[in-house]
DNA sequence: TAAATTGTGTCGGATAGCGAACAAAACATT
DNA sequence: AATGTTTTGTTCGCTATCCGACACAATTTA
């Protein structure tokens, strides 16, 4: 299977090469977790599909997604930065797969290759950004818009116009009752913009929905294009689409 | 003046020599704005004192802080990671002072010398992990709780019992109405916690405040924390509490 | 001293979302 | 077809917070 992770395939071939050779391809099951808070993971990973949620979880057992990463990036990439015990917990939101890598190995290439390292930190940033957006929405925007905003880029993320999850894991997600998810969920619905049935979402109207999320939703997509845009730039300057992938 | 500021403080005389020589020391009045959203700035700032809030507006004007940064790391720090445009503003909420660097400059000193892009992407992952506690904080915690959890932060950054913010000021950081923060302000002093006049808010009873915040405060305290231990070690490795600082 | 500005207190009506409990579908298993 | 599990729908009282409006107090400026 080619990496089909866009930060892999940013890099030029020699550092591609490098990375793929140390890593597995494995599948990422629906709930897998990825790490988990106050532990030191034994490896990152680099998804070429599916979705992997970043949360936030309270003593309580409430909790509230903070971000998620898919094929343009790097679960783990937090970890390299510095010795901090990270409190934030990783699992797969929806199945796909990925490339599995070492923590050392991923950590030593972060140092010492200087290709390598821009475009974790080029990620990095555009994670941090992203989750800055999202900590203002949970306090500023009302349930639907966050709803909305949700699903669009989830879409954008899979490029799929289905999305396998159900209410009670999209409650947990904007940090919500699953009884309000079911409110503003149904809102959506009759309003046409979507279509779901026991952990199926279909969207429906896409340029509609949007108009339903908030702003938050532009911004966040604003800094995906740029990164997608600087990835897809160095891939073309590669010749990784041309030359495949390992 | 000594650049107390703890990041440099971390470094080696060598290297802090460096940057020293390329800043100039700088007043950090109240309300300056330090970067402005989707624009590059030209300076980033290591504070030696005060405190500069990092804030999302929306488009309503809406607007909720996301972090802040003290005298233990630097304002700009995001900047350097990638080309991506900044959608955060960041601006002087008590005031201090800072060294003052070109984001040229620094950008270079970040990708040429490895200990210098050790120390800030430590603070880069202390303040990004800061954010997603704050964006989970923000949906799940309550107005009283968070006012406490602020005021806690801001006292250990900023070693000062006197906090000088109006309380229209802290509803704009806690995304909150200015009545709403009358009132739950008005609760911790009835308790004794705090005590406020007209844009002084003097903490009466740390450990009892501490009662009232949410956990998020023990959790970026942590964070706060390990870093603060690895830079102190690291000075005291590099001799910089002994021999001064330039 | 007067006037203007800034910061705080309060009040009452409105509302989004919570919390809990229950009902009813849709699906899986046998 | 029967049964159990998962997922979704609905109801209703309740509370934190919003929203607007206004009064008042403290401080600065004229």
């Amino acid at each position: 299977m080619s990496p089909e992770n866009f930060l892999l395939f940013a890099l030029s071939p020699e550092s591609r090469k490098f990375l793929v050779s140390r890593s597995t391809p494995v599948a990422l099951p629906l709930r897998k977790v990825l790490y988990v808070a106050n532990e030191t993971p034994t490896h990152a990973y680099f998804p070429t599909s599916g979705l992997a949620s970043i949360v936030t979880s309270m003593v309580d057992g409430a909790t509230a997604e903070v971000n998620f990463v898919g094929r343009e990036g790097v679960v783990g990439a937090f970890h390299l930065l510095g010795p901090a015990e990270v409190p934030t917990n990783c699992f797969v939101q929806m199945e796909g797969a990925a490339l599995k890598i070492s923590i050392v190995d991923l950590k030593m290439a972060f140092e010492e290759s200087e290709e390598i390292r821009q475009r974790i930190l080029e990620n990095v940033q555009e994670q941090a950004l992203t989750v800055a957006q999202i900590a203002a929405c949970n306090r500023l925007h009302e349930s639907q818009e966050r709803l909305a905003r949700w699903l669009l880029m989830a879409q954008d993320c899979t490029q799929s116009d289905v999305l396998n999850i159900t209410q009670e894991f999209l409650a947990e997600m904007l940090g919500s009752r699953r009884t309000t998810v079911t409110v503003v969920a149904g809102a959506l619905q009759r309003s046409g913009y979507i279509e779901y049935r026991r952990g199926h979402i279909k969207i429906l109207d896409r340029k509609r929905l949007e108009t339903a999320a908030c702003d938050c939703y532009r911004v966040i997509k604003h800094l995906y294009d740029s990164l997608y845009k600087d990835v897809a730039g160095a891939a073309l300057r590669n010749g990784a689409l041309r030359n495949g992938a390992h």
